[in-house]
DNA sequence: GTGCCAATCAACAAGTCATGTTGATTGCCA
DNA sequence: TGGCAATCAACATGACTTGTTGATTGGCAC
């Protein structure tokens, strides 16, 4: 996504007010690499404006979703989880801490083309799940 | 999964009964590669067992997922999928007709350690979205 | 065969997650 | 300063899945 005082003058030139409340959630998105759902979102933005409500949050974050400012990651778990990384990357859940991580996997994963002619793949999304380094430490058999 | 009959004989060595809706529930996955939803089960079951509840479907169905007969593949849309293949494979989700097909990725996708030493990864999920070649015909362009 | 008890049923309720609605109020910005 | 977009509270809706309860059925061990 780009900064919050870009995303400001974005709004502004299309016409879309600059609240205290889109600004909140710019501010809690920006440099957050930790796949927040929208209660965390919203539970960020509460720490400095409490009256903000959790349907707001849910409009503003769909609103950058459409402008694709950033995207929606859905792991099949409970709730969809906001990526201001839209770059393409991939993604580590711990199946211990239930963090998601940002990776990048080394081969570029591809259909065979011979084996399945005629499929045009748009996009590709991997997924590794395991556990983390903190999670692997702790029921790491001790030396 | 195993077959309807194998099953029947897991079942009953486990002291569960193996019922009419049980058997049914067996039959409509054998040989099922549509990965259908718990009410596309459902209505498989019905057309020779009208009477089977969709509760008691969820039920046998989450009982085969215990078991490690089936898995659940949870593509981020709407429901849950079944699916009777266990084995390891992959993907492809239609954007046109939402289909999914199982397909195997080529590369072995990997972490480089060098880059995230300590993450251990058990498994590995590879989503392909696109056009199917059934709905990619029906847009492409008539030569 | 008989009988126990698991399994199923109908009919609800509940819970989660996300969005729609409405009418009043606020406040951004031309 | 004023218009109107945005937000608010409060509630409803909707899809999906599971819990519950009390009654009924029927699989299977004996
Ligand atoms: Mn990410
Ligand atoms: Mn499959
Ligand atoms: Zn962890
Ligand atoms: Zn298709």
């Amino acid at each position: 996504m780009r900064t919050p005082e870009e995303l400001t003058e974005r709004f502004r030139a299309l016409g879309l007010k600059v609240t205290p409340q889109r600004q909140g959630v710019f501010h809690a998105l920006w440099g957050n690499d930790s796949h927040p759902t929208a209660e965390a979102i919203w539970d960020r933005v509460r720490e400095t404006m409490p009256t903000v409500s959790l349907r707001t949050v849910y409009q503003v974050l769909n609103d950058l979703i459409d402008l694709g400012e950033i995207g929606a990651v859905r792991l099949g778990t409970s709730s969809v989880r906001f990526d201001p990384n839209i770059d393409g990357h991939d993604h580590f859940v711990c199946r211990g801490c239930g963090r998601v991580h940002d990776v990048h996997a080394t081969a570029m994963v591809e259909l065979p083309a011979d084996h399945y002619p005629d499929f045009e793949v748009e996009a590709t999304q991997i997924v590794f799940r395991g556990r983390c380094p903190a999670c692997a430490r702790i029921t790491a058999v001790p030396s």
